[in-house]
DNA sequence: AATCAATTTAGACTGACTCAAAATATATTT
DNA sequence: AAATATATTTTGAGTCAGTCTAAATTGATT
């Protein structure tokens, strides 16, 4: 639950007796260096600008395994499937007109009251959705 | 801002100088009658059990202009996106084993301190996601 | 009943994503 | 350092949700 780590990542390849290849390396440290929210096309793009003839299915692969390992997280915004390599609860500010998706901290939002809820339901976290006019977009 | 009524789709239907046509009354009419979040293939099979024959693309059209028009909402959970006929502010619960999706109401949780956000953001809304384990799954 | 515009339909098409099999690379053993 | 075994990548085809187009149809209006 934590900002995505190289060193996570390569210590649980091990782990679990998987290698770490170059294209894992390529595509986790893009992820590592993003400050938004990339699609899985953006990832190919990008990977594929310093290590050419990075594939698609490559791509998807190792994103689908860094999701089930929860070292990543997906989101949805403006239509599209998204990679957040932030894992700590936080929840996202997304513009109506430029669609961009900022990371809002816990605590710049305060706690929601949610003791209030129906008492059938487990809770087990909740995230904020907020929407609205970023900066640049006012 | 409220749950889909027909008589209000039918109303903008004549200004618009569209039709009103069996399809439709049949989209809409099961869109009001769900308690759930349908999928468009969900809402496609629902409608032709009724009405045999409604093809995909009226589906998908009647939806994206329900949707344009604001009268129902697009909601993306369990990878999928489903579409939800109340558009009164409101909130979601997601059972992280069965995938249900259950509205909540504001006043179940209370409000969220959002005046401590970053100034430059101008909030027009919130919409909190809240996940865990639904009464049958737990 | 005839007309015209809006709508529906069938079927082809796109884009995101996945699958399978062959080729290749990694880590390990000799 | 070469050989081996296993994981991974790639290519190319395939799937699925959703969209497009053009022809056929329907609903509203005259």
């Amino acid at each position: 639950m934590a900002r995505l780590e190289y060193k996570t990542v390569a210590a649980m390849v091990e782990g679990y007796g998987l290698k770490m290849t170059p294209q894992r390396r390529a595509i986790v440290e893009y992820l590592q260096s993003c400050v938004d929210h990339p699609t899985a096309e953006e990832v190919m793009l990008a990977v594929n600008e310093r290590f050419p003839m990075t594939s698609r299915p490559t791509v998807y692969n190792t994103l689908n395994w860094l999701k089930g390992a929860g070292l990543i997280n997906e989101v949805y915004e403006g239509g599209a499937v998204r990679y957040d390599p932030n894992t700590s609860p936080h929840h996202h500010f997304v513009c109506r007109r430029c669609g961009r998706v900022d990371d809002i901290e816990p605590t710049a939002v305060g706690e929601l009251p949610i003791e209030t809820i129906p008492d059938h339901y487990k809770i087990e976290n909740y995230q904020v959705t907020i929407r609205g006019l970023c900066f640049d977009c006012q």
